[in-house]
RNA sequence: UGGGGUAUGGCCAAGUUGGUUAAGGCACAUGGUUUUGAUCCAUGCAUUCCGAGGUUCGAGUCCUCGUACCCCAGCCA
């Protein structure tokens, strides 16, 4: 591939690299880790994160990006995630090879690791309560003060933290904590803990375990044991990065990578906390963690969105240091853009209006060519069945238009696409006066949608015909949140008020063209004139697809309204 | 003056060591093409880079002083 073709991008982050490269750094390797904690499930704020790490090392010669789980807080974690992870990374399109690692797998080291700090008198055993180690900790402005602890001989130290693996003390009875600086105005520097009391399973080392490493003190190991030469986090680590680099330069370990942080991702119309999305599933506002309207990996590819347009998505917000909201807009566009070229046209009327076309023979039904994409004739096509009853759109017809308006109307002709000119001649209404038919002739020389003649109709509308069509349900999907800020704290209102009661739009019977009887789960769709499709791959069956709407096309028309 | 960060058009964002007309995308607007009011194409869209001073022949890029916003007081990550 040529290199201007797709220019790699510019951001901070790989100006760094690119310095290192130049200077030699790391032995001119680079090697990145997307380490989440696998208590959840991974939404889009992770994807930049995966994108960036995993793409940067993509980009380097020779670079490798690790998987690695930091798992080292047993009670919020479960396999379930760890498996739900690892298939996610794979669907967005990323190999970590035979690279994946648990922060667990370093649990004998990080002990031995700690006793050496013990040993340097760089670390004690605490035993001051929660409230008291609060109280000593002090406050944004005043310093804390030192526990009484904290002078405790290196042998007593050393007994101590046995002790505590040997679980001779109860859970918060005491901590290991490094000894570094009360009075530092960054609080991470306050004698942070390093191990704390936990008898509880953990989901990979079961109770071999009672005492577990904090994050601050197993990341920086762990990235160093990786061989990790940049280590890439989010902005709110910031001020750890003293205490990541403490922590190496105190261990004999192999390395000493570089902690850089990036603003998270925020997207308007979202949450994207995993509290507040876990909050969404538990109260029952969405189905699941994949509901399709969840900015969760497994939501998006349920509501059919792509890995290369989440990939072209992380490309293009690029990645700095600012706190930033992005448009879901822009999301939503990476996707049809993405759809707009991959996926084939078909027909189908989501609220039906019957039209009967009266010079149509009655029992005849003809099969007509119709091509399943207009610029890539590489797609094939397909044979659409046409016959004497039909449903239109009932947005494609009224009875009253406005200027402007191109499609169906008493007296009018529009092109029924691939099909033919038909005029509407009749109304019928029912005792309501709700229009429930429409009588329409059609014009035998127009088969295909040219006129002979060469007269031109301003509308093209879509169709299916009754007696063919394939009747199943389909999901119009909107916007989870109607506030472009739904969990600013700014808000008086508790964020779940600003959910969009009209979020999901359950249709029974939608009338498909028959050919998608044979759609297959995660097959999308090009809806001609309403939007992009996908098959859902919960609730198909053979035969009898469910359609969840990925997104509608633009509309410019619904705008002009 | 607790500490750490960030400020470039409506939303993102590039802008190496100060040097001509401040990339690009999204959005928006207008025109063209079109059997999807889709796609596609063309054009337009910051006398100005949070503000005020200053240095300089020349500053978004350097200096000074301000302002706004974000993060930090878990035995979470």
């Amino acid at each position: 591939m040529s290199e201007n073709s797709n220019p790699e991008p510019s951001n901070f982050i790989r100006n760094i690299i690119n310095d290192d490269l130049k200077n030699n750094k790391n032995e001119s390797r680079v090697h990145t880790r997307f380490p989440p904690e696998p208590n959840g499930y991974l939404h889009i704020g992770h994807a930049k994160s995966i994108c960036l790490n995993f793409g940067v090392a993509q980009d380097y010669e020779g670079g490798v990006c690790n998987l690695r789980f930091d798992d080292t807080n047993p009670e919020k974690e479960d396999v379930e995630y760890t498996d739900s992870i690892q298939n996610d990374v794979k669907w967005l399109g990323f190999d970590w090879e035979d690279r994946l690692f648990y922060a667990s797998d370093y649990y004998e080291k990080l002990f031995e690791f700690a006793k050496q700090l013990i040993r340097d008198d760089k670390a004690y055993v605490c035993h001051l309560n929660t409230d008291e180690t609060r109280e000593y900790r002090g406050t944004l402005t005043e310093p804390g003060k030192p526990s009484p602890y904290r002078d405790r001989s290196v042998e007593e130290n050393l007994d101590l933290f046995g002790r505590m693996r040997a679980a001779e003390f109860d859970e918060g009875e005491c901590l290991l904590r490094a000894k570094i600086d009360m009075a530092s105005p960054n609080m991470n520097m306050r004698d942070p803990a390093i191990y704390r009391i936990r008898k509880v399973a953990h989901h990979r080392t079961g109770n071999d375990w009672c005492i577990y490493p904090m994050y601050d003190y197993t990341h920086c190991v762990s990235d160093a044991l990786e061989g990790i030469t940049h280590s890439l986090c989010t902005l709110e680590f910031e001020d750890h990065r003293p205490l990541y680099d403490w922590f190496l330069d105190q261990l004999p370990v192999p390395c000493h990578p570089q902690q850089i942080e990036f603003a998270r991702l925020n997207l308007n119309y979202t949450v994207t906390s995993k509290r507040k999305l876990n909050e969404l599933v538990t109260d029952g506002h969405v189905s699941g963690w994949d509901d399709p309207r969840m900015p969760t990996i497994v939501g998006m590819r349920r509501r059919g969105y792509t890995p290369e347009s989440i990939r072209d998505f992380c490309g293009r917000i690029g990645v700095t240091k600012t706190d930033t909201v992005i448009d879901v807009g822009v999301l939503e566009n990476c996707v049809r853009e993405d759809l707009d070229k991959r996926t084939r046209r078909v027909l189908g009327v989501l609220d039906p209006l019957k039209v009967v076309i009266e010079n149509y023979p009655e029992e005849e039904t003809e099969s007509l060519d119709a091509p399943y994409h207009p610029n890539n004739p590489d797609m094939g096509q397909r044979q659409l069945p046409f016959s004497k009853v039909i449903y239109i759109e009932q947005s494609d017809f009224m009875e009253d238009p406005p200027k402007k308006f191109y499609r169906l109307g008493p007296g009018r002709e529009v092109r029924l696409r691939y099909a033919y000119f038909i005029t509407c001649n009749e109304v019928i209404k029912d005792d309501a006066g709700n229009v429930v038919e429409l009588r329409c002739s059609y014009d035998p020389e127009t088969k295909g949608g040219n006129a002979p003649d060469g007269r031109k109709v301003k509308g093209t509308i879509h169709w299916v015909s009754v007696e063919h069509a394939l009747q199943t349900e389909v999901r119009l999907y909107d916007r989870l949140f109607n506030d472009p800020k739904p969990d600013s704290n700014k808000h008086e209102q508790d964020w779940k008020e600003f959910l969009n009661s009209d979020s999901i739009k359950l249709i029974k019977a939608a009338y498909l063209e028959p050919s998608l009887a044979e759609a297959q789960k995660e097959d999308i769709f090009q809806f001609e004139r309403t939007g992009y499709f996908c098959v859902d791959n919960k609730d198909s069956l053979d035969g009898k697809p469910v359609f969840n709407r990925t997104v509608t096309l633009r509309d410019s028309w619904a705008k002009r309204k």
